[in-house]
DNA sequence: ACAGTTATATGATGCCTATCATATTTAGAT
DNA sequence: ATCTAAATATGATAGGCATCATATAACTGT
């Protein structure tokens, strides 16, 4: 049954917010098109109303939850706690979308593909503003590196069945990233 | 029909070859056994002469490319150069099965985990060895965050659709990396 | 209030794929 | 040489899933 303008923008909100949730836990092709449907109270018929295709679907869940403003000011240490942290590490379905998608996002059509380049540069972005003061190029060459060893760390951290190495993993690429960012860094 | 003892053990290590390239370009999922007995030569019948099942599969691959014995001592900065190219950001298929693969086995059943553990725990050793002599704990730290970083760069560089930016990861992580080696290191 | 439009629901359809059954051929033992 | 068991080929089977068709109901503008 038709519902109300709001309505409808709601439920829409909903399915690409536990649709980014599913995807996150469990990736792309684990989660059907039904299933989100489900999970956002709705059934399977209504989808096409919202979505062309699953392909669309993976691509506006991306754009919808990398554009997740970040607040304000970052406190670099903090996040970088938080970020290699167990808890973090046991919570795909609520962690950080690049770390639980990055990889698949190689298998997923071009809007996918450039909703991520987008994220990507906006992280970037972020890091280096929170970075401590140096020289631009430095700054920038020390946002990429430790981005990329978050995103590392937590993906092997993830894919390992020890847990203590898994939390070797993060615990050292931590101990490694903060000590990057105190030296005067840069080759 | 039958064939010999030996035939055999070729036909299963070239269906263990062509899946693990077959997985590397394309994943898990988007890759059938009858594809994989196809690009091996062979129909998609005799595949549960040789495994239990697909996963089996996945888990038997994964234990066989991960097991690939790197050669003797290992040149840190030519790996290093190596491995953060766009050459091999370019091929998957033939590329490391950790930027590969990781992501995915979160996926997978405990025996594809557990092969990924030890496939981990033999390439943290192996550049830990290939690393300038230090205080054993800095090159540890040094070698688990250096490959997190590198596995990062290289998923991240691939899931963008920007040339520049996607050489520009690579290139930076490279030059945050070295400069991480360079230095006494460690916090 | 009414009519028409439209968001969802219910109920197909058809494809793809993992897995299984059976047939065929030939290696390997006698 | 022959017989048997094993390896592979050919040919089902069955379930899951994306997508589509049609029905239903209720919002929205008049």
């Amino acid at each position: 049954m038709k519902v109300s303008r709001e309505q409808m923008a709601e439920n829409r909100r909903r399915i690409l917010d536990v649709a980014s949730s599913l995807f996150r836990d469990r990736g792309f092709d684990a989660v059907s098109v039904a299933e989100v449907m489900k999970a956002a109270g709705l059934t399977h018929g209504g989808f096409y109303g919202h979505f062309s295709s699953k392909d669309d679907l993976v691509a506006q869940t991306l754009a919808h939850v990398l554009a997740a403003d970040v607040g304000g000011k970052t406190d670099i240490r903090a996040y970088l706690e938080a970020y290699l942290s167990p808890r973090h590490r046991d919570n795909p379905a609520a962690g950080c979308p690049t770390a639980g998608l990055a990889a698949a996002i190689r298998h997923q059509t071009p809007a996918a593909r450039a909703a991520m380049t987008e994220g990507l540069r906006s992280q970037i972005a972020r890091i280096e503003a929170a970075l401590p003061a140096a020289d631009p190029a430095d700054r920038r060459c020390t946002a990429i590196g430790s981005w990329s060893a978050m995103v590392g760390a937590v993906i092997l951290a993830r894919a390992i069945d020890d847990p203590a190495l898994s939390d070797e993993i993060l615990e050292q690429t931590r101990a490694w990233i903060e000590a990057g960012i105190a030296d005067g860094s840069a080759l």
